[in-house]
DNA sequence: TCTCCAAGAGAAAACGTTTTCTGACCGAAA
DNA sequence: TTTCGGTCAGAAAACGTTTTCTCTTGGAGA
């Protein structure tokens, strides 16, 4: 029968007596060591398989120094960019058998410094995603979470990579592509003030004004979910705009369901774009021309970063920028 | 300058060295034991700040014999059901100082269960979301799990809380629905064939038929995505249904998708219904009649079911049936 | 036969905590 | 003055592994 420990769980001493050998020994055999002799190593196995014996990851953390896991901070779960984000991180970890721990900071930047270090120290390396710290937080806490990945934000501490969409350069290019089809006063339902992104998206629409002095483009307070674009009927209306650029496919959905119920036919009357190409995007009414940013791909290129962090690999060209690539669908038309 | 150890990072043994006490009491202090001196205390307090030292978890987990993490393994990780679980499940857990260990077997059952141990062993509890193993394998794992908590699967394995999705009743009551709206011929467009909510659907709708032998239900093969409801227009088309029942909404879009691209109107031609009311369904074009499971409740749940049993309390009615409530939407109409 | 070397297994240290046990010290009661 | 009891801090064990070090044994070469 087995012998039970403390905790009640099976641990490598019990097998150790039941195959009549030393800790040492098991251990080596669980890990696949040859230098113990063939006979041993079958009783001891026979021994393990008998009891049930699962090795204790805490324990063998504490010795190895390394928990094959990694920690991911996001500010809000329910988004579905932080989610495809965490889908291609999981996956792309696991495949190198790492786990995943979740950190929501719900929105609250106070939390997110304290948040980060608790996550990083349960694991072997941290992905930070878009943090709503301010610049001065993130480059003093930055070196204390290494190895560390930061996603959608950058930062001036050394040797930490950083993966960024062109948010810029993504809504320039839906603007110009309006612009294209001979809209010439156009309206950006910006996303929350503090938002990294929306920063971004905000200096791709100034150099976009300096090219395009003619385009009369009106800033509106907005929000990044649903309702924001679904509030944001009558101030759209308002600006007598006909070409529409929306902070992300959520905004651009509830701005289309705003209108559609005020009789306002899209593309006709007025054309909306989205951003981030999330899958509902290719099955709205009618369906939404937007910018695609490969967001899970992100997820995997963030794990591939950490990962040559965590195994001390210099690799070439930490980081990246990448390039959002237009979608033009049913929601945009001739002005 | 502070000395480091063996793996770069501050121990206790530091700061105890630094304020000139034994390990034992830096834990105390660190712990808010108050048998300690509070001149004492003050310079370990002091000594911990200036070294900056902060308390490796690995170490603790080791010595309480509990990591303050708990497992949550799901089918698949795009799927919005168990993203919304995840998100509740991660809100409650982190209310209580509790961290979310995510593990995704990618729809391959037969690495569910050992997944589902590994997970186990990192963590201090588990849930278990749908998982697509047979009934014996989970009959056979689950005491081995414990803490465990089911989330829409239940087994005849001994003080394993279940928390479950009435599907039965809601695609009974959405038939009902159609019914009443003078549809007499119905079809299902089922989801994945091993899916234990596929079945309790199916049994749903037998008991729908035994009580409406005049209506007509064709039965469709199907899936849970987007693309499943695209493809499947032909064969809805073809089964001469007027009132269909999605799997879910997913389903449910990509079939109205479809069928607004043959030009057949919904709900005049033909009624759609879908399944969860996710955030979605409120907006797409016609807004989609669906049952509404309150699914990230449902996580809150499985993380209090859980504490209960880690907390060893035991409480009144473990597990719990959530009945599903009609959203009546733009989507169905008369027949 | 003696020495040397290699192989292989056990003892013990290490990882970083918490906690029990032990012991020193001090004040109060006898 | 002695003893008892209580307070508080340090020593050491415990948690469950891995790994270094040490020791034994057997075989080969001189």
């Amino acid at each position: 029968m087995a012998r039970k420990s403390a905790t009640g769980r099976i641990g490598i001493a019990d097998v150790a007596v039941k195959a009549g050998v030393s800790h040492a020994t098991v251990s080596r055999v669980m890990n696949g060591n040859f230098t113990v002799d063939p006979d041993i190593a079958a009783r001891v196995r026979a021994a393990a398989v008998e009891l049930k014996y699962q090795p204790n990851p805490v324990g063998r953390s504490l010795a190895l120094g390394k928990t094959d896991t990694i920690g991911i901070v996001v500010p809000d779960l329910a988004n579905p960019t932080f989610q495809a984000i965490l889908r291609g991180l999981n996956r792309a970890a696991a495949e190198d058998g790492y786990r995943v721990l979740i950190a929501d900071s719900f929105e609250v930047s106070s939390e997110e410094a304290i948040l980060a270090g608790e996550a990083r120290r349960r694991c072997d390396g941290l992905v930070l995603c878009a943090p709503r710290m301010s610049d001065a937080e993130l480059e003093e806490i930055a070196p204390s979470l290494h190895p560390l990945v930061l996603i959608n934000r950058t930062t001036a501490a050394a040797g930490i990579p950083s993966l960024v969409v062109d948010y810029g350069r993504g809504v320039r290019d839906l603007a110009e592509y309006l612009v294209g089809l001979g809209h010439r006063r156009l309206a950006f339902l910006a996303g929350p003030a503090g938002s990294a992104s929306n920063g971004l998206r905000l200096e791709g629409l100034e150099a976009f004004k300096a090219r395009h002095p003619q385009v009369d483009v009106t800033m509106l307070d907005g929000g990044s979910d649903f309702d924001t674009g679904h509030g944001a009927v009558d101030s759209v209306l308002a600006s007598g705009a006909t070409g529409i650029l929306a902070f992300n496919d959520l905004v651009a959905m509830g701005l289309m369901s705003g209108l559609h119920e005020r009789g306002v036919d899209v593309p006709r009357d007025i054309s909306v774009t989205g951003f981030d190409d999330i899958p509902f995007a290719r099955y709205t009414t009618p369906t939404l021309t937007t910018a695609a940013v490969p967001i899970a791909e992100l997820g995997g290129q963030a794990w591939r970063e950490l990962r040559a962090l965590i195994r001390k690999e210099d690799h070439d060209a930490p980081g990246g920028r990448y390039q959002p690539c237009l979608k033009i669908r049913a929601s945009s038309g001739p002005a």
